[in-house]
RNA sequence: GGGCCCAUAGCUCAGCGGUAGAGUGCCUCCUUUGCAAGGAGGAUGCCCUGGGUUCGAAUCCCAGUGGGUCCA
């Protein structure tokens, strides 16, 4: 086994005269050009050197610090290209958030399947990072929202027996060209290169591994250079620190990372990074919220800012014992600096919670209750808390654009909206749950009890209310509430976690040898009858509805499309001179198509192919709808609109598009005017293979619409001003869709919302059966279409008057038979009377009845024989006879039960025709309950 | 992607197998006529939709629709 220490015997120190050595407080081996240096340079072995002594010539803002870098690179043979968006799920469905600039080129580039969009290239790329959101603020170092300026070099082995395998060949730079460039950097902007210290500090993640060097200069961690070069094997030479080996792969990539904020801060040696990041943001916010300090306040502020970064606030888990150990070395008393700083770290942090939300917005991130518009929800909360805490009065969405202009956003009115609606929606969550603690508060004040946990729980996760806004408001009604520190992990335990299912099938290795099946659909689309060749017949483990056995036939050439981006296979059959077998779905696995058949034609036989050509048609139409669609309601609706997933039918389509309101009547009906308008201009629909580094260059990110698809080249698909990366197929012009028709909107999730829609035949049969609808109802209605509104809101409020003076009738009824003579025989109980009758009559009937008579004093047994057998028993005031056991009984004689209050009981059973037995027993019943 | 919660009078909600309720608003009258006035009376409900269980469902079960919320 070895370690890495080989790894970092570079040329290049040795050539400047580097010494290694190991540092005596944390033992890390670093290299430095001073001879005399002892220490690593790291906190907490060392402290920050640069507040109030910055580290560079000059002083740079932050876009003055970025163009220098990116400048910088250019100059030294890299190509500068633009940020990716900071939502990483548009390109890989492994995280949520762009946390560093190699997220930009992984998996595809990374593993090679996918050629970088430059080689080598620089960026600054924007990041999340939302593991800090605790520190933000108060550690003066933790953001957020960052900028990861990189350069990298993604070099592939030159002794590969096949170069071609991978996206790029030959070697670009490596180790001692990269620290040459970091330090060149330094030397540029005036730092004084002695004073820098390189640390190994070897680096895994996510399967992949490498030596890495951590740069520090005046402690700070300014740079990490990593050299991306092995991948986890079990068989592997390295062991490293997460106890997993690895080997060395084929390709390596120089993957560094410098923190924009850090070099700005490090130039202006202010007391915390936010002030170095947004001057003008943190004067602003501080004016609004009126906060002045006096010279002394100032000071003292100074000095423990200088505190608060050498606090390591991720280790000190309690916030209140940080601020006392920095009280105890300033001098001051807890509360003072308490006071006085708390107010500061948190303007800090709307600072830089208002960028993160600029970022996530501005890159079409919609609020959500799932994924990344969840993260986004959580920051404009917490941002909304914030500004109310510390008394800013001005509107989240202003502060929001601050940032959003800074950033050059050009969606701009449409982050505000979002960020309206989104401070509305909170506002309606906090009143609803301040009714929901005031009421719960109150009741546990009268019993004098604490509000249990669970309550608390049950607050937080169902109504998304914080424990610490139960607690104030619990305290105003004086109920006690106890919130254990381990609150969020008792809420997390409550969401047991699911046994994640891979959807992966796992490919027959029979399949894998196969050679990739021709396409012909792509060649012509319009053809449906082809010849081809059977490669190989697979039989199916799983048989088909009817019980049959399947094969997968697969075929060197086809025109049968694989289910994919949303379009289901192809259907039709393959017929051989003897058989023809109905092909009932299409896959496609490792570039080889599946045609899914009910017979196997045989292997190496000849088959001819025909697919049912009015499906696949329809499906086309769809598929091109869609596009259509989602156009227009990009159009009416905003930039922000993007597929957030679709499915094609031959009956209608979906397209779920992300947008952060309900899609109104109005807006369908103008999204459906444009996209019909689309399909009236007979657009051309071309498709065509474009290098993807082009296309996306020229279209920008939102060409993926659908997913982003592996290889060098991508097939675009254009219509009208709308171009996508598609590898569906679709009619030649929007002409042939005939009409579009979208058939309603669903919200699938918060921020995310479904148009159905159809198109061509489709749209007329579905409209159709609408209008057929509508027809029938005037029909039964017996008027004209367009009066069946108005008509069926008349009947519908008269039958509601009706109801109302049927009820009205049954009580007059009912008393006027307590009162007239026709009340069945009176029965003497001593005490009391009774009166036992039938009346075919409906429950409400009986019960007014009985009523009627109560009232009258008199106990009533009224039983109907209507739908099976019902009674009724009502019992005056003051008489001792339980309704509930007389009616428990009566019931009990029709095979059936019944209860109730002891004044008044109903109950039946299914015999009807034991009814009259039962009304003759009831005297009887009636004499035996009130003697007990 | 998953979990949990909610849907009842115009509004805010209670009721959780046995005659649909409160507060507020609304209407009428009285007392008054100043800042959320007081008193008396009254009207207002497909208890979200569709199935199921039951003698009986606003209430229990299932599905759907609409909304809320937490987690990854």
């Amino acid at each position: 086994m070895s370690d890495l220490t080989e790894e970092y015997q570079l040329e290049y120190f040795r050539e400047e005269g580097f010494v290694r050595r190991e540092c005596p407080d944390c033992g890390d081996h670093f290299w430095t050009r001073d001879e005399e240096r002892e220490l690593c340079g790291e906190p907490p072995c060392e402290e920050y050197g640069f507040i109030d002594d910055p580290g560079f010539d000059e002083a740079y803002s932050l876009t003055e610090m970025r163009e220098a870098f990116l400048s910088y690179f250019e100059d030294h043979g890299h190509e500068r290209i633009d940020p990716y968006p900071v939502a990483a799920n548009r390109w890989r469905d492994d995280v949520l958030l762009t946390q560093a600039s190699i997220y930009d080129f992984q998996p595809l580039v990374t593993s090679g399947r996918t050629p970088p969009p430059a080689n080598p290239l620089t960026v600054s790329q924007p990041c999340i990072r939302m593991q800090d959101i605790d520190n933000v603020g108060k550690t003066g170092r933790h953001t957020m929202a960052f900028e990861m300026m990189a350069h990298h070099a993604f070099n592939a082995r030159e002794d590969l027996e096949d170069p071609d395998q991978y996206a790029y060949e030959g070697e670009v730079y490596w180790k001692d060209r990269t620290v040459e460039l970091c330090e060149g950097l330094f030397e540029d902007l005036g730092a004084d290169i002695e004073a820098i210290t390189y640390i190994e500090d070897p680096w895994v993640g996510g399967g992949n591994a490498g030596p890495a060097i951590e740069v520090i200069y005046k402690g700070a961690e300014l740079a990490t250079l990593v050299f991306m070069s092995m991948e986890q094997d079990p068989d592997g030479e390295y062991e490293l620190k997460d106890g997993n080996r690895y080997s060395p792969m084929d390709t390596y990539i120089v993957d560094t990372g410098y923190g924009l904020e850090r070099w700005t801060w490090m130039s202006q040696g202010t007391p915390t990074v936010y002030e170095a990041v947004y001057p003008e943001a943190i004067a602003f916010l501080k004016e609004n919220a009126g906060i002045e300090h006096t010279d002394t306040q100032e000071d003292l502020i100074h000095r423990a800012a200088k505190l608060a970064g050498r606090m390591d606030i991720d280790e000190a888990e309690d916030m209140a014992t940080a601020r006392g150990e920095i009280a105890d070395r300033l001098d001051v008393d807890v509360e003072r600096l308490e006071a006085l700083m708390e107010p500061l770290e948190e303007i800090y942090a709307i600072a830089d919670h208002c960028r993160t939300l600029a970022y996530m917005l501005g890159d079409g991130i919609v609020p959500s209750n799932a994924g990344t518009g969840y993260l986004a929800r959580m920051v404009l909360r917490r941002t909304k808390r914030l500004v109310d805490s510390v008394g800013v009065d001005a509107p989240l969405d202003e502060l929001v654009d601050m940032q959003a202009e800074r950033l050059g956003y050009r969606n701009r009115d449409t982050v505000r909206d979002i960020v309206r609606t989104e401070v509305e929606k909170y506002r309606e969550t906090l009143e609803r749950g301040g009714r929901r603690v005031e009421g719960l508060a109150e009741e546990y004040a009268e019993r004098d009890d604490p509000i249990p946990l669970e309550e608390i729980i049950e607050l937080y996760d169902s109504h998304g209310i914080q424990p610490d806004t139960v607690e104030e408001i619990a305290a105003e009604y004086g109920a006690a509430v106890e919130v254990p520190d381990d609150f969020y992990s008792l809420v997390a335990s409550r969401h047991g976690g699911g046994a994640l299912d891979d959807g992966s099938e796992g490919v027959d290795d029979r399949v894998v040898d196969l050679p990739g099946t021709e396409k012909l659909f792509y060649e012509d689309q319009e053809r449906t009858e082809f010849e081809a060749v059977v490669l190989d017949v697979i039989e199916r483990p799983d048989a088909g509805e009817d019980g049959g056995t399947l094969y997968d036939v697969a075929l060197d050439q086809t025109m049968f499309y694989p289910e994919g981006g949303g379009q289901p296979g192809d259907t039709g059959t393959l017929a051989t001179d003897d058989l023809t077998a109905e092909v009932v779905d299409v896959q496609e696995a490792d570039g080889v198509v599946l045609h899914r058949a009910d017979a196997d034609p045989g292997k190496g036989e000849f088959v001819r192919g025909q697919i049912d050509a009015t499906r696949r048609r329809r499906l086309m139409r769809h598929h091109t709808a869609t596009h259509v669609i989602g156009h227009a309601a990009r159009e009416v609706l905003g930039d922000h609109i993007r597929q957030a997933g679709a499915q094609k039918g031959t009956e209608s389509a979906r397209l779920d598009v992300t947008h952060y309101d309900r899609i109104d009547r109005e807006a369908v009906k103008t999204i459906e005017r444009v996209a019909n308008d689309m399909v009236r201009e007979n657009l051309a629909v071309t498709q065509e293979w474009l290098d993807r580094n082009d296309a996306q260059a020229n279209y920008g990110f939102d060409l993926f619409q659908g997913g982003i698809p592996a290889g060098t080249e991508v097939r675009v698909v254009t219509v009208g001003d709308d171009v996508q990366a598609c590898a569906g197929t679709h009619v030649g012009r929007t002409g042939e869709l005939g009409a579009v028709k979208i058939l309603g909107t669903e919200r699938v999730q918060d921020g995310v919302e479904r148009l159905v829609f159809a198109a061509g035949d489709a749209a007329i049969t579905t409209t159709q059966r609408t209008e057929d609808a509508l027809y029938e109802a005037a029909d039964t209605l017996d008027v004209d279409p367009p009066a069946v509104p108005d008509t069926a809101e008349r009947f519908f409020e008269e039958w509601k008057a009706r109801g109302k003076r049927i009820e009205e009738l049954k009580e007059q009824l009912a008393e006027a038979r307590a009162q007239g003579g026709e009340s069945g025989e009176e029965l003497d109980l001593g005490d009391a009377t009774a009166v036992v009758q039938r009346l075919d009559a409906d429950m409400d009937e009986l019960r007014a009845t009985a009523n009627a008579l109560a009232e009258e004093g008199t106990v009533a047994v009224i039983g109907s024989g209507v739908d099976g057998a019902t009674f009724v028993v009502a019992v005056p005031d003051g008489v001792g006879i339980n309704a509930g056991e007389v009616v428990s009984e009566l019931a009990g004689r029709v095979g059936g039960g019944g209860g109730g209050p002891p004044d008044f009981a109903q109950g039946g059973g299914p015999e009807a025709e034991a009814l009259d037995d039962a009304l003759e027993d009831a005297p009887d019943v009636l004499r035996r309950k009130l003697e007990a």
